[in-house]
DNA sequence: ACGAAAATCGCACGATCGTTCGATTTAATT
DNA sequence: AATTAAATCGAACGATCGTGCGATTTTCGT
């Protein structure tokens, strides 16, 4: 079959190659991406899979973007349909643990990448944190307008719960695949509600209602 | 100076080139090891250093094991001066986030490691496993033990508890180390009193008096 | 001090790595 | 269908990798 946007030949094996560097960068990791075995489970020559990025590095950001967009398509756009504040938290939260705890072969490239490339500077580690950054910043954006909504407290710290969900996600990833245990998820999903506390209940605390009204 | 502990010359080459191996593998990872530049940094030949281990998979494997007995000298022994409790599950946990704050150019490797090997089976990723898994256990009984001493409600899941806290400073590292933020920390030391929440009061809980007395 | 044993070196091997370049095949354009 | 452009290949390069082996030096026990 076609591929499903249009591309001239040259951009169709370009996704079929990225496609594949995908399934290996979450495999072996994005320094363990090599072109040589791209070309071998690509079926084509290692030459001709150079030449559609230049260079391994451009090959690793290209992969980041790919994978960013893949994670965008999957985590967050549909999270947007959810309605602001709690809700679209915890749909964030979900589709991203559920993400993570459902293929068991691959990692996420995310939270792999960030542990290969904390000491190696250049532009394949800013790609990366430039992609993980943003995806933060969803996240503390949708804690504040959970505060905004009054679905919690509005004298809580959005960075420190923030830091604390992306934690329960870290530990998941470490527990399910590292660890392979089978509590991950559920652990993760506990985690979520006491990190939220009592405050999950849609009822507003008395000093939130304080806020807004004043 | 000399070695402290006994070594026949052989033995002390040896533990010199593990202190340059476990410098090199916090930085590059356990598969960014590579003997050349094990050689280079300690002023031997490839063959010189290679004769110690026989193999690169021993190498990687004794290095997991020096790591393993550095970090028990420095945050796990301490800690158990500390009395049996919250005490000492707060020293367990200060003294872990404290070591991995505090070297800014050295990951962890047992959580770099981690990160690494989950998709690459075999004996060096046991010997990690086994390593991480020790101190997760021990990590696991401090907090039982604190329920046992009353400083913790006993209604609590301990393995629950013992999640969140590995959270927290998984969570650290990441944003410490890849994201380069200085309230990483400070994070993780809120992080450890919000998740044992108001139970850090050494009053017992009313039903934990009840589970004791019973 | 002498001989045995351990430690270290130098060199080479096959493999794989990223990359370059010219030839060649395939696709797009007129 | 002919011409141009794009895509792919094949072979080779220097580097680095882990490893093996014989020679050589250094240490250790007597």
């Amino acid at each position: 079959m076609p591929p499903p946007v249009a591309s001239s030949k040259g951009q169709h094996t370009r996704s079929v190659i990225l496609d594949a560097a995908l399934a290996l960068a979450t495999q072996v990791g994005l320094e363990g991406l090599s072109i040589g075995a791209l070309a071998e489970s690509t079926g084509m020559s290692k030459s001709g899979v150079f030449a559609h990025f230049g260079s391994r590095e451009e090959l690793q950001i290209s992969v980041i973007r790919e994978y960013h967009h893949r994670f965008e398509q999957e985590v967050f756009f549909p999270s947007l349909q959810q309605p602001r504040g709690l809700p679209r938290l915890r749909s964030l939260f979900e589709l991203w643990v559920r993400r993570i705890a459902q293929e068991l072969d691959a990692g996420c490239l995310f939270i792999g990448g960030a542990a290969e490339l904390d000491d190696r500077p250049g532009p394949v580690r800013d790609a990366l944190a430039a992609s993980v950054s943003l995806w933060l910043q969803s996240l503390h954006r949708a804690v504040v307008q959970s505060q905004q909504q009054g679905h919690l407290p509005t004298d809580w710290d959005a960075g420190q719960v923030t830091f604390e969900l992306h934690g329960l996600v870290l530990a998941m990833h470490h527990e399910a695949r590292f660890l392979r245990s089978a509590m991950a998820l559920d652990h993760a999903r506990r985690g979520f509600e006491r990190v939220l506390g009592q405050a999950v209940t849609p009822l507003p605390h008395a000093h939130v209602v304080d806020q807004v009204t004043s």
